[in-house]
DNA sequence: ATTGAATGCGAATACATATTCGCATTAGGG
DNA sequence: CCCTAATGCGAATATGTATTCGCATTCAAT
């Protein structure tokens, strides 16, 4: 942020560009995001808007990170470790993950179809930390079940794979595959592969 | 494609192009890809380039095309259902994919990493009606150990799981996890997953 | 060799959009 | 109420790049 808000006004303004920005995002699409259309939203002139963010990028960083911090807190709320059923701790974090996608008008469709432009690494992170802090609370509780060294990895690959599958069948509203079944079969791979005893065959040419 | 190429030296002109915009993505990045860089590359002038082709997108679709197509044709060849276990063959597939996204010097890498503004949904589909074929061979010969009937869904999800983790992994070259233990255990989810009887909890509010 | 069509050229043009800057307006402490 | 700093304005400017078009060159059929 370039300047520092300091009157009242002002930061009302920054407030506004950043709501203008997601609002202009949902309605027009990203492609057609531009300052002038985002100052117009916010009822603000372009000038004011590089008053306090140095470039567009910077805005829509913005927003991304207030997304982050809303989706974060969501997830905070979330009784995922109130029973010691992993499938259904699985099966709420999955269904959780599609309301948010299917929030606020579209605005997280057109972020999600264009995340590769976007600063999503942010937002991923966000979820990735939550999913390690639930499994290690998870396996600590469970320890005598499955002892996972590779914790990490398995993660790594379980947000992956769980957020481009809902993402790719989301935005390309696949008409042949329900949500529902998707969100079904995605607990399941997921439930069993963090239930599976640490691989023998780790070690391999 | 505008024109039809008719003569000799147009059609390796064409040739050209779509080899000089793979150069150019690979040693400028797609951000610099310009038709001007383009011709240039080519040894062609940017006249030249819009007499076959309609415009920039159109030349970055027959490369995709031509990278499609060679993709199709690796997979075809590897002997992935000579033997009949399930972990050697997603295994194999999956260290194939990891030698394509290597391949060409980084040019993959930066296709990657960009995909989402590219007609990449050509390569995804090549892959997985690819799988989709695979699998149905597999549970043919197998029938009697896991009659799967939402074989559409498990695919649709192992593709884009595998994808995208792979994706993630390689486009951020992340040092923490190693690409063989990503491997070894993205092979164990999708070969569990795979062979799973499918699910009881199948109807669900 | 001639000639019309195909091909090739690249400076000039069109266009979109980010960003600036000099001036106008407003807030709020004194 | 005054005065200055903060804020707000938006037409003008800067920039980058796709695309066109009139002319030059080459091909290949006769």
């Amino acid at each position: 942020m370039r300047k520092r808000p300091q009157q009242q006004r002002s930061r009302e303004l920054v407030q506004a560009l950043i709501d203008a920005t997601a609002r202009v995002i949902q309605q027009q699409g990203l492609d057609n995001t531009t300052t002038a259309r985002i100052a117009e939203a916010a009822g603000v002139s372009v000038g004011s808007l590089y008053q306090y963010f140095g470039d567009k990028e910077s805005l829509i960083e913005a927003l991304m990170e207030s997304l982050a911090e809303g989706i974060g807190t969501g997830l905070r709320r979330l009784p995922l470790l109130d029973n010691d059923d992993m499938h259904a701790l699985i099966g709420n974090a999955i269904r959780f993950g599609f309301a948010v996608l299917h929030s606020r008008d579209g605005l997280y469709l057109e972020l999600v179809r264009n995340w590769h432009r976007l600063p999503t690494d942010r937002v991923v992170d966000v979820l990735q930390q939550h999913f390690m802090e639930l499994a290690r609370v998870y396996f600590l509780r469970h320890y005598r079940d499955y002892p996972i060294d590779n914790l990490e990895v398995r993660v790594f690959i379980v947000t992956n794979s769980v957020l481009f599958t809902m993402v790719r069948h989301i935005s390309q509203h696949n008409g042949l595959i329900r949500e529902n079944a998707l969100a079904t079969e995605l607990t399941s791979m997921v439930a069993n592969y963090m239930t599976l005893p640490p691989s023998s065959s780790e070690v391999q040419a």
